[in-house]
DNA sequence: GCGATCAGCGGCACG
DNA sequence: CGTGCCGTTGATCGC
């Protein structure tokens, strides 16, 4: 394909904000945030409606360079066609400089629709609020992700003792930064409330430092098993590890 | 087009390992990890030669469905065009059935280049430690990113009379986060080591909540200039902090 | 393979 | 707008 043709393909979908697709032979500059530059090869390049401009090498699920939404396009041609997205706050610098071009086409594309989505962290909580017994008796939910001030946490409940309880819900096998996040978060407010606060990890796993860490942090785990393969996620079990070692001497 | 004309091509694309694009009304089943709707509309497929299936709608930076490279890949045609991409570990399942097709096309790229990124925060972090004294009169580096059992530090240095001295780097806004992260790095020194352990963030800024969290956990901000517009980062400033207050009593 | 972390993270929600 | 944090995070690197 000639690189005039491509420029009036591109030329015209940028102005008419259509669906732009155009592969061929390029190097990629970008320059902002950070830097970064792509020698020459043939990539698949985007740029969407809203001017999401993204450049796809042919090998893994991210974009090798991208430009979000809502930026400046321009393209020019001399003997090479280039594409450009631009914008300030950042100031930045998106640069394709195509040399051959494969293929180009602009296309209008109708789409009202958002995606739904079902097993989410929130969900996994609120599946888990409704019935906290089962994670252990006398366990009563205050609420449900008491976004504040100070970060935030999935469940606050009261054990049967009245001291308050933390829970914080993982959908993946919890890390180090899992135990962190809620040993914050028993901090913070274990000084507002001046009260024995508890914290319950509940996550599908856990890994080997995560759980010595949790462990030495008089922290609990409860294991969380779930089936989020279809839009109901359910959860099929809680299993909790043992009591922490202070307890057996109450 | 014809949903039989783009089946030939679907088809010859995943068997031959071509870059795939296909641009139609479907609607998108995926369930997994998670499950996700999304109804019917008009949306881009891209599908890579390593198997990454990538749905886009035509805003936004992020696919709005899609599955990693390796997985299985299969096409169907009835009074539907279906793409299928599936995996087991974890068992998952992404389905786009097309009712119409705008455009498919099949592509052959070349591309074994790969991305050089400057100004990363390993590279700030490296930056910094060549010249430490401009941090603090007296600071030594010991080692960059030393591996400690659990996470890692940035920078591992000494002040003048010795002591261990922590520095983490952050590219962004440093927030919550990275303070207790810095945190977990010191207690864990402070416990191997049983010395005063120093932890110094260096942030291009930092959020109100964390610097106050900082402030009281003893540790030391320095805000961090630096410039990533070009390939050679360059560190504009440092501005440490007023020392916390009972350096004032020593 | 698991584990920990960065990312030009993106995206969303809330104050 | 900033702040915080989830994500089907992905990608990378060390073990």
């Amino acid at each position: 394909m000639q690189l005039s043709e491509a420029y009036e393909t591109v030329d015209h979908a940028l102005s008419a904000k259509k669906l732009l697709l155009v592969i061929g032979t390029c190097q990629v500059k970008y320059s902002g945030r950070a830097t970064s530059k792509l020698a020459k090869g043939d990539r698949l390049v985007i740029v969407k409606s809203d001017g999401s401009f993204l450049v796809h090498q042919n090998k893994g699920l991210a974009a090798i360079n991208y430009q979000p939404p809502k930026g400046r396009l321009s393209c020019e041609l001399n003997d090479t066609l280039i594409l450009r997205a631009t914008r300030k706050q950042p100031r930045e610098l998106l640069e394709v400089i195509f040399s051959k071009i494969s293929f180009a086409g602009a296309y209008t594309i109708n789409d009202d629709r958002s995606l739904q989505i079902f097993g989410t962290e929130k969900d996994l909580a609120k599946l888990l609020m409704q019935d906290l017994s089962v994670l252990e008796p006398g366990l009563t939910s205050t609420k449900q992700e008491s976004k504040s001030k100070r970060g935030f946490i999935d469940i606050f409940a009261r054990d049967k003792k009245g001291n308050p309880v933390l829970i914080e819900v993982k959908r993946r096998t919890a890390g180090l930064k899992a135990v962190t996040q809620l040993k914050r978060y028993v901090e913070e407010t274990n000084k507002r409330k001046n009260q024995e606060v508890r914290g319950i990890l509940c996550a599908p796993g856990i890994s080997k430092n995560a759980l010595i860490m949790l462990e030495r942090e008089g922290l609990e785990y409860c294991r969380l098993d779930y089936d989020a393969h279809t839009s109901d996620t359910k959860i099929k079990g809680l299993i909790k590890k043992q009591k922490r070692l202070k307890e057996f001497f109450v």
